[in-house]
DNA sequence: TTCATAGTTCGAATATTTTCGAACTATGAA
DNA sequence: TTCATAGTTCGAAAATATTCGAACTATGAA
């Protein structure tokens, strides 16, 4: 696949509030996770629900895309679902965007 | 405007192959542009035209948007137009996600 | 002033996204 | 085995995005 192909799909799943506020909670909890030690670094889909005014099938169908755009990893645990950041493309993402500008040590 | 969804415009803006093709070609301009310590940093239109299958209203569009985004900054020069990257809104990007997630310094 | 070039605007066809109700599956508890 | 809870799938309505032809404006050159 073509890197701006790629790409642009990683940006369309972040390109709806609903779904970025998803993503950064789940960013986020993997940062309190991993000061905490904890080696879950997991965010279960319920807390996700939390002061946002989405249906469930429409929490469901934003994670999906998250998931197909590789920024997110679910597990299930029994009778709940388990989400992370996927590290690895969010280093991508600033690996293409750094790429592509000024280098830092370059910077005036 | 809240966080979410001042980022959500802008990551819609690079949600798109063609203008996220458009938007790395410029930044790419600028980073040409620095060094070789040309002031312009800029980037003429007809550039970005070169190897893109899209007709002149469709990049005009796609440019339209990436300046509504704070991407993009365009100035006319003459019957030409040129653009050059908000490093701005660049760096605005990097700092959002930097700060959902794990700290550098706490990096293992 | 006439022409070519660079780019924009308008309008419309088509495709994609967003959202949610209804109905579903899967798990754990009683 | 029955029930409640967590989450998914399906289908469809409404909203948005994409693309481009045709017609436009603005500039510089002849």
């Amino acid at each position: 696949m073509k890197e701006t192909e790629k790409f642009s799909k990683i940006f369309k799943a972040l390109s709806n509030p609903g779904r970025l506020e998803i993503y950064l909670k789940i960013l986020k909890s993997h940062k309190a996770d991993f000061k905490t030690k904890d080696a879950a670094s997991s965010c279960p889909l319920t807390q996700l629900y939390k002061n946002m005014k989405l249906g469930a099938p429409t929490l469901s169908h934003h994670l999906k895309e998250l998931v197909h755009a590789d920024l997110v990893i679910t597990e299930k645990d029994g009778k709940f679902v388990s989400c992370r950041a996927n590290m690895n493309t969010f280093q991508q993402i600033i690996t293409l965007l750094n790429k592509h500008s000024v280098e830092q040590t370059e910077k005036e």
